[in-house]
DNA sequence: CCATTAATTTCAT
DNA sequence: ATGAAATTAATGG
């Protein structure tokens, strides 16, 4: 099985169960914490990140999605509101689709459940060894935790792969400061295990 | 250019 | 070692 990221259905199948584009600006929300959960997205351009805020008001990113990406669906097989927002970074184009309208995509093409099931699966192992990682005490651990993980969605050809975040995303994805991920990274440098060419990193 | 955003350094704690 | 604030670099219009 190949890195299988997360969701990318053919965006006519979407369009012909009633899909429907939708443009948004950046800054601008997508859903927020305890809205309902009424529909499956999927990026068609741009950059949509999935947070929450802690009581100190810090940011906490869950994901960044990006073309071909889905996000949303987990919550379309419960009754729950939504844990976090959606809020993209970038003006991003989004394919919208009703749960119903979803749940009956499904029905209608088995091969796809099955995919979703896989997709479900990957993203629930890479969420248990991201906790693992994040569990730690060590910004190196946590940083190299991250990259692993963003680098398994990837899935680069030769090895080396350009890492397309910025410091403070990436400060914010681990719950760690822009200045001790600076400082984690010099040290993985030196370490070897990351290089850092001109301020893109690759690992 | 100027304004905005990101990266890095400085300076306390 | 860490974070807030200041400084420097880059990016985009």
């Amino acid at each position: 099985m190949k890195g299988i990221s997360c969701m990318n259905i053919d965006e006519n199948l979407l369009y012909s169960f009633g899909g429907e584009d939708k443009m948004y600006q950046p800054k601008e929300t997508i859903f927020k914490e305890g809205d309902h959960a009424l529909y499956y997205f999927q990026v068609v351009h741009g950059k949509v990140k999935l947070n929450n805020y802690n009581e100190e008001g810090k940011e906490f990113i869950h994901n960044i999605l990006r073309k071909n990406q889905s996000f949303g669906e987990t919550l379309l097989f419960l009754e729950h509101a939504y844990p976090m927002n959606a809020v993209c970074i970038e003006t991003s184009g989004v394919i919208r689709l009703p749960k119903i309208n979803f749940i009956e995509m499904l029905k209608e093409h088995p091969d796809l459940s099955l995919e979703m099931n896989a997709c479900f699966s990957q993203e629930i192992y890479y969420k248990l060894r991201m906790m693992q990682n994040m569990a730690s005490q060590s910004p190196i651990r946590r940083l190299e935790g991250l990259l692993d993980y963003l680098k398994s969605f990837h899935e680069e050809r030769c090895g080396d792969f350009q890492v397309a975040f910025t410091r403070q995303e990436l400060a914010n994805l681990t719950g760690l400061r822009v200045e001790t991920v600076i400082r984690a990274l010099k040290k993985m440098e030196k370490a070897g295990s990351v290089k850092l060419e001109n301020r893109k990193i690759i690992y």
